[in-house]
DNA sequence: TAAGCAAACGGAACCAGGCTCCGGTAAATG
DNA sequence: CATTTACCGGAGCCTGGTTCCGTTTGCTTA
């Protein structure tokens, strides 16, 4: 993929030292700001931060939406990963479904912010939304056609659908003691039963 | 409420001619500029609409929210109205909260952007999200119980999540053709039956 | 070890958009 | 017509994103 490492044989040539160093410290430096300050935090507090300049960012991460997703992209992972280790282990597809959307909500809901970037109509984070789309979605469908197939849903939104509303239940979940983001979505999987 | 007078007997002085012409010229310039880019349009552009200086904005309408609360002030009214008159004509509670809900779904993502920015977590929005609590909720609140006293749907979210989980379901649900808000909400009342 | 070079760095500078402030304009009034 | 003052316009400030380029620094090779 890049020039770098990646396997490519002993021969591989690597990247500055200076220039990986930078990059772990500015994971960091993005990650523990975006706890205290959401996601949407100033780049130059990232900066700050990393004790690094704002061009550094820049030149390792060329939109915002690629830090964020470096960022995270483990939880992402273990999260897509989950989705087929669910149906196997569940007693239902349903109850599998309901599990993994509990995964990706409780991920939502933690990353101060997430969830509103997402649906940001800033184009900058058509990146961020395409992945993912690219890395959840085919788990959720999966999902979603079990439940179907065992005629445990009714026939309503496809995949894509059915997580973008998610999504958006969870936007501005974090500080409003009134709103409970997991409530509605529950109400939401409930909805998809087939009225048996 | 309207021209300014308030309300201090017959007597109240008018606000001048050219200011109440520019309100006027103001509200019809922010509503054709939210309906071509959105109610996040740059202030300027609303101004240079109007033809008027960014500071008769301002000086006519502190915030944005205000702006945005005064040009959709009649449709709000409206769907308040309709409340009980929807209560009072349907069939079941159930049936007039499901079709006062479509109609502030309808409400919501024919405004672009208004959705998203009554989740904004901008403290200048903090008005405009209360008037809407404060304007719609109890109508709500009213069919809901209804509703419930009626035995028709499970002890679920109250009005205010209610209300918050659909209007996040709205959010940039216009220029998505693989979104329909509209089967979400009702995927979502629909959870709200009470079982069998 | 030192020289040479490209990679990488930092932050000044530029742009966009929100909001304020104040000198100027003109509506109301006598 | 003169006076008052509400009201107007937009220059200008602030915050935050993004770019650009002179400087620094790690790596390579002699």
């Amino acid at each position: 993929m890049n020039d770098g490492d990646m396997g490519a044989g002993p021969s591989a040539r690597s990247k500055r030292a200076d220039a990986r160093r930078n990059q772990e410290t500015l994971l960091d430096a993005a990650a523990s700001v975006f706890v205290t300050s959401g996601v949407e935090a100033p780049v130059r507090d990232i900066a700050a931060r990393a004790g690094v300049g704002v061009g550094t960012i820049y030149r390792h991460f060329p939109t915002r939406a690629d830090l964020i997703i470096a960022v995270y992209r483990h939880q992402v992972e273990a999260c897509a990963e989950a989705g087929p280790a669910l149906l196997a282990s569940s007693a239902t597809p349903h109850a599998a479904l309901s599990q993994w959307i509990n995964l990706f909500v409780d991920f939502l809901v933690t990353k101060h912010g997430l969830a509103g970037v997402l649906r940001s109509d800033n184009t900058s984070f058509d990146t961020l939304h395409s992945y993912f789309i690219d890395r959840l979605l085919p788990v959720c469908a999966q999902l979603l056609d079990a439940a179907a197939d065992a005629g445990e849903i009714r026939s309503g939104p496809k995949a894509y659908e059915l997580m973008r509303g998610v999504g958006n239940l969870c936007i501005g979940a974090e500080h409003d003691p009134g709103y409970d983001a997991r409530r509605l979505v529950e109400l939401l999987i409930a909805g998809l039963r087939q009225p048996h």
